[in-house]
DNA sequence: TTGACATGCAACCATATGGTTGCCTATTAT
DNA sequence: ATAATAGGCAACCATATGGTTGCATGTCAA
């Protein structure tokens, strides 16, 4: 079996929408809910969720596993991490020198 | 004046895009470009990028300043920072303990 | 001063996205 | 056995999104 690898685009487009976020939190605060839990108290259909969640699946953001008639969903969190590591660390280095560099650079360009 | 906060969904939606990350990529590498420098080498239209553009500002991942017939464009990292301490650090506590917990609570299902 | 350059604005277009409804299948409990 | 429960599948729909073209405006240089 090859394992497959999400893109990190398709992270980042699952993590674009808010319903998806707020079912990752959900996940977060107790793990391991069957699909009828997630839907609980959402003002949405259980077949929207479940596009959301298979979106989450496909993103590695959330595993699952059946069991019975029920589906369990589990957290993932090692894709939000590699975002973490890999783009958003990057941005956090010139975090201190943006606001003078910009003067800086104003000041360059005014010669 | 009062300042306007951006969303934490506009910088999410504003981050899902790859064109957009590509520009924040850009400026990264080189901050105060101009809309025609940012255009260079994109298989896209002045017109689109200057879209995208206007999206990054929204979210306030991108500050503008004319200069004469130029428009100077900056990254501003915050909203980046912010997204890293306030979403994906909270995922990353229970990175370790995921895959334990998980065996525990299959088993307790199977109790 | 006038042409070239840098950008802005608006209409338009195809496709992606987030959601719905309707129906079907599998499992569990009475 | 059979009804209720948990979930899957597919068609459909409105709107959002990412892109285009065409034209207008402001600024700089010869």
């Amino acid at each position: 079996m090859v394992a497959y690898y999400p893109t990190m685009d398709e992270v980042f487009r699952a993590l674009a929408d808010a319903s998806r976020r707020a079912l990752l939190d959900r996940l977060h605060a107790r793990n391991g809910q069957t699909l009828s839990e997630l839907c609980d108290g959402l003002a949405m259909t259980r077949q929207a969720v479940t596009k959301h969640l298979g979106i989450l699946e496909a993103a590695n953001l959330v595993t699952t596993l059946r069991h019975g008639r029920e589906k369990l969903h589990y957290l993932n969190p090692v894709p939000i991490h590699q975002i973490g590591e890999r783009w958003i660390r990057k941005f956090e280095r010139n975090k201190l020198t943006a606001l003078s560099e910009l003067k800086r650079q104003l000041e360059k360009r005014d010669e």
